[in-house]
DNA sequence: TTCCTGTTTAGGAATGACTCCTATCTACCA
DNA sequence: TGGTAGATAGGAGTCATTCCTAAACAGGAA
């Protein structure tokens, strides 16, 4: 799907962001794929048109696109690992708050089948349920409308 | 859920894993929580009672839980952000080979809700399916029942 | 019980994704 | 056209995680 250079510029001012080359390439390159890249996937795409391109303006710009609204982060779990010794099967509620993961049993969302169609081009072995909200304790201080970045990740304590 | 020790190590011969104190206490940690840990909380934790241990025993036995099936990785999407310029609600078909995340438009997935329950007390503001299985190309290589670890990471490169 | 061997552990070093800081640059409003 | 807030590049720092190695140890064999 190709985008019009207008058509981008339209987008990033309808949300306040100025249009620079490097940050319509970043753009442009995420939406004309639909397979999910990484920042370093996109900054190897890009930097083939801009060699000056640093990494660090990925970032920036995806974070920037991310706060806007603009692209979503498909998976922000990416922080640290997380791990569960409960083997029977279940769903998670995800507080994009405190980060807290609350276990979800529910019979129901354990019947659902994907479409046939995916299901025979896809061999899928399970799947899982993910409700995104705010927990009662995260409720109260939870801010308007924007878009909070994942909590800085702890450094592992030594001492 | 308090757990014996002889059970602890019943399920470890059963996988053949050796049983040692540290061993049990990382996954007597873990059992006894429903918090979904990272491995630095787990390392925390036990580390009040073994001084001694070493984070990279937290990360080796965790990866050792887990390969056996003992445990789940809850978020193996831990590794590096991925972006999706597309906004429309849609679901994600993800190849535990590959890593792939294919897009799933389905209306009925969309209609999901959770139990009135986790509704009151929490303020869910969306959710999203994720079917979990191997692509085409992925099956073909498919490893028998072994489970396999994430890929390696690929460092940014910059020349 | 003792010994042997392969696994596990601790510690240090390396990796790599990402963030922080700073100086320069630039889009865009007046 | 100039001023300025926001963007970029580059370097340094952070930190979860992995790699490597030597010492410790669990558990089967003798």
């Amino acid at each position: 799907m190709k985008l019009a250079e207008d058509d981008i510029r339209q987008r990033f001012r309808a949300c306040g962001l100025k249009v620079t080359p490097q940050r319509a390439a970043i753009y442009r390159a995420l939406a004309e794929t639909t397979s999910h890249p990484t920042a370093d996937a996109l900054y190897q795409q890009v930097r083939r048109r801009y060699p000056m391109m640093s990494p660090n303006t990925v970032y920036y710009t995806l974070g920037a696109l991310r706060d806007a609204g603009l692209v979503h982060e498909v998976n922000y779990w990416h922080d640290g690992a997380r791990f569960d010794a409960n083997l029977t099967s279940h769903h998670h509620l995800v507080c994009l708050g405190c980060r807290a993961i609350v276990d979800l049993m529910d019979a129901r969302l354990d019947r659902l089948a994907a479409p046939a169609l995916q299901r025979r081009a896809f061999d899928i072995i399970g799947h899982r349920v993910e409700f995104h909200g705010y927990c009662a304790a995260c409720r109260a201080s939870k801010p308007g409308t924007t878009r909070r970045r994942p909590e800085p990740k702890k450094r592992m304590r030594r001492a």
